[in-house]
DNA sequence: CTGTTAGCGCATTCAT
DNA sequence: ATGAATGCGCTAACAG
């Protein structure tokens, strides 16, 4: 079936001045009609797109954007891909530049400060037109040489601190706040907790504390606590939930500290015959599409990871020089009351 | 808190040249030293660093690269970030390129093949060390392109063709076998499927015909057929569940494209009060956690897709140039039995 | 051990 | 409408 191509040019690159010596025309014209730019008569045009189609020309970029000091790549740096909302992100960032001639960058840190620096590094130095980082925790060297880049810089998922340019997400402190709110106006008084690891995971936190608040400010509070050690999952959700369940029968609802762990949690549910949400009820972080086809759709907040990607290219695609002020989008959230709480 | 830092060089880009004149040696010197090479004075690898770390200095990676002819980047062509497993062949390949200096430059195509063509031209434009891509379908200048460019070519998860260079994946015709023998194996007789739209998705055919041979080979086939056109999603599986079991009653089986479909089968039967595998039994592919997690853990078969990015770039790695025999990794799969069939 | 000389492949003046 | 010259920022011989 496939066979080998002959192959016009193998080793032997070719470069514009091929191309041009083929189409007997000048650099500068072979040039100028690869970029569409400048006039050309139509004859020349067609001379010359012949000799790049058999040539198989291909422009290499790495010249052309040492010549003109410009820039055709956006950086990614985020803390993982394991965990569903990146990917998400990313898929947002892929839509945004679609029609632009940029293309993307990306590397991960695990979450890892001194590993964002390095990767910061890395991809600072091709030179592009931006750079796209989760969250506002970096190392001081990291923050220096965004500064000192001059380049775009969006700080995605949060705006609960000021960022270096542009921030794009939406507010977990008031998110987890508005799932009080939530819960306390369904008549819950017995609140329970089930998370991961925060050290890592800062948004989770900033979720927590808004949740206290909003219970706080009905003169209550979270009761019991399970919260593992490791990354969150499904599995971990399962675990931590009959650990809750074990040692704070009392408790009336479950605050997760995303999807994944409430997911978990309803099949705990489920695999031990507990009735959501009359024996327990659960309340979820994410907006997941597999909380929605659970038997019982998951009770959740739904944050709008797509968006953020999307909006974080449109923020520097619409300015593509730095502003003097800094700029906060938010992409918001709502409420799914959903079955389990 | 966040103070803006003072711009040790704001606009006025900082290039070897300047370092150079700050520490009082010539150009090459502090080249030599940025890229550790060569012979060089303790005290003036000193001076340059000094210089190189107050002016901020990052070496232009554009310009390094023309000059040395070198390559620094991957370019990774995949379908979707939607589907969950790209996401975790992206992980290993992030995971294979952390001890190296190359970067990931990555681009979607929605499962179309002028969209690929155009995301490798223009990626090949930035000369990567190698490509990266999903599966054999390709338009004609895809694979012309490619083979010009002479750069090693990868062709992630499926070995069931010849590559254009390295195949990296599993035998999906083997693994729908494999299914198939295993489910015999069990006493099943009565198949059914349940899919999602295949034009796009060329592996999950690949299974489906494994598996009818394999009913064949016993003198079975498929009894009947749920397949829903969009793409494989927790919600289409519940759905075509339901359809299925209205329909063909009798089916003891159903063989799932997917893990995502099959978890919507078993959350079809959760809902229902259909009892697994006893009044219907669930099969799936991949090996997603989230099977695992179940309140009955998902029966299924585990296809490897983070050793996948792994060793793609493993082998691109041990071969910088494109060997004139092609090669084909097998990433291997397992049947997890799981308590669903 | 360090400096000098030439490009890498292309885009951009400026001529013509 | 096209060509010639210059340089983007850096690396790679080659001298010394």
């Amino acid at each position: 079936m496939e066979q080998r191509q002959r192959l016009p040019d193998r080793k032997s690159k070719v470069t514009v001045r091929e191309v041009a010596r083929r189409a007997e025309v000048s650099e500068s014209t072979v040039s100028r009609i690869m970029r569409n730019t400048g006039l050309v008569a139509e004859d020349t045009r067609e001379k010359v797109m012949e000799a790049v189609r058999a040539m198989g020309y291909v422009p290499n970029r790495i010249a052309g954007s040492l010549a003109s000091l410009d820039a055709f790549l956006v950086g990614v740096v985020i803390p993982s891909l394991s965990n569903i909302v990146f990917p998400e992100v990313l898929q947002g960032i892929q839509a945004g530049l679609e029609a632009t001639d940029l293309q993307a960058v990306i590397s991960t840190t695990d979450y890892d400060i001194d590993r964002e620096e390095a990767m910061v590094r890395g991809i600072l130095a091709w030179k592009p037109a931006a750079i796209l980082l989760a969250g506002f925790e970096h190392t001081a060297t990291t923050r220096l040489m965004l500064n000192q880049s001059g380049i775009r810089v969006v700080e995605m998922m949060d705006i609960d601190s000021p960022p270096i340019d542009v921030a794009v997400g939406t507010s977990h402190r008031r998110a987890g706040h508005a799932i009080g709110r939530h819960l306390i106006g369904r008549g819950y008084r017995r609140f329970g907790y089930v998370g991961h690891d925060w050290t890592a995971d800062h948004r989770a936190r900033l979720r927590y504390e808004g949740l206290c608040q909003a219970l706080a400010e009905s003169g209550l509070t979270v009761e019991a606590h399970a919260r593992a050690e490791g990354p969150s999952s499904v599995g971990t959700g399962r675990a931590q939930t009959a650990r809750l369940r074990a040692e704070a029968p009392g408790v009336q609802v479950a605050v997760y500290s995303n999807d994944d762990m409430a997911v978990g949690g309803v099949f705990h549910c489920l695999a031990t015959g507990v009735t959501l949400p009359d024996q327990f009820a659960i309340f979820g972080f994410n907006g997941l599409d597999i909380g929605r086809d659970l038997p019982q759709p998951l009770s959740t907040l739904r944050s709008h990871r797509y968006l953020i990607g999307r909006r974080s290219i449109e923020a520097i695609l619409a300015a593509p020089e730095r502003p003097a002020a800094r700029q906060v989008i938010d992409t918001g959230f709502e409420i799914f009351p959903g079955e389990t709480a």
